[in-house]
DNA sequence: CTCGAAACGTAGGATATCCTCCACTTGAAG
DNA sequence: CTTCAAGTGGAGGATATCCTACGTTTCGAG
């Protein structure tokens, strides 16, 4: 973790305690009341003034960038781990349940924190894909970006149902995995002519 | 102050104009702005002041009722519709079918507009899905409920590609409606041990 | 211990939106 | 045409949040 400023100057200890509060704080507010959550509250949570978050942090996407770098790191791990289980479909699966088990602890901002998270990680995503497919374990007409679809959705329904029904994505999942197999293939309306980019989903990286 | 309109009191013509002309400014607002968009957008749009559009809707849970009437009767009109189908695998992939069309109208406010629709249905939406699984069509182990979590998963994924890929959603519908095959099933985690409600869903109706 | 730079918290201006108040306008009944 | 309640628009107070200015406090090197 840091302890430099962007300038890679060296904070003072009290300042580096303070950033690292900042963050953690973040984490929190973001989970309980979304990603527009008042800056204030963060800084109160954190128990510093809003001055020093803003001085730690110039704007909202640069606190969210931080309090991402965490998700992110993990998505990549799952992500990796997956692709070293031998089984193919076990992996992708694997991996499917792992990233909602992790969005389902950002609670209000699931759906935006794996949109962010997902995207950070699609070449190996994609990589995942190809391996599945080439086993025969997987459709052959699914693209990467529809994994990346599934997990928005996903992470939307994580945001509605999380209060009061833990389960619903599970179960959600579990049709999705269904509909992924070989075996139920239909034939897909027609795969997407472009690759997503980070803007063209809406966030802010 | 009168309630006017709630008594169902005649309004002069001038007033019914302008309240036709805020409900439609409203679905447009909402469309391009999303739900949370400033109440004044709206009335300058409509060519209204401010209080006009307070007097006629004293809240915006009020107006976005007025602006989802249609929607609401649409989506029963389509579920009805799918009802009347002699195929109940035809009715229930129509359905589905066009309530995504429909939502991809609502652009930018398509899932929560989905979600609040989706629960003015709930028991012609149990009633389709019943006829379903009683025809071996559906596997047995669909609830109600997974659908309406379907259609809010599908209403994310229309407000985040519909700008930039219309096709998106028909994918990930077809997708899901491979894994609502009997066929297909593997055992779901676990039936859902509550109904939703209106209000858990995050919805103010 | 001393002291300057670094870091701090608070106060408050700027902006956005909500919602109400009130003096003016207008539809339509008689 | 006259009349007046219904209807209207816009000013402005209240509130929430953003972000900055500035005087005060604290770290830590010497």
């Amino acid at each position: 973790m840091g302890g430099l400023t962007r300038q890679g100057r060296r904070l003072r200890a009290d300042a580096e305690r303070n950033r690292a509060a900042l963050a953690a704080a973040a984490r929190e507010v973001f989970a309980e009341q979304g990603l527009a959550a008042p800056l204030e509250h963060i800084a109160k949570r954190a128990g510093v003034g809003i001055a020093t978050l803003y001085r730690n942090f110039p704007t909202r996407a640069t606190l969210l960038d931080a309090v991402l770098a965490d998700t992110i790191a993990a998505h990549h791990e799952i992500v990796q781990r997956a692709l070293a289980v031998d089984d193919p479909w076990t992996g992708l699966t694997g991996y499917l349940t792992e990233i909602c088990q992790l969005a389902s602890t950002a609670d209000r901002s699931a759906g935006q924190t794996m949109a962010i998270a997902g995207i950070k990680v699609y070449p190996q995503l994609a990589q995942l894909v190809a391996r599945a497919q080439a086993a025969g374990q997987l459709r052959a007409d699914l693209a990467p970006t529809d994994l990346l679809c599934l997990t928005v959705g996903i992470g939307r329904i994580i945001e509605v149902t999380e209060p009061f029904d833990q389960g619903a994505w599970r179960r959600q999942l579990a049709l999705a995995l269904d509909g992924l197999r070989p075996a139920a293939a239909h034939a897909l309306p027609r795969p997407p002519c472009e690759e997503f980019g980070a803007q063209e989903c809406g966030v802010d990286l």
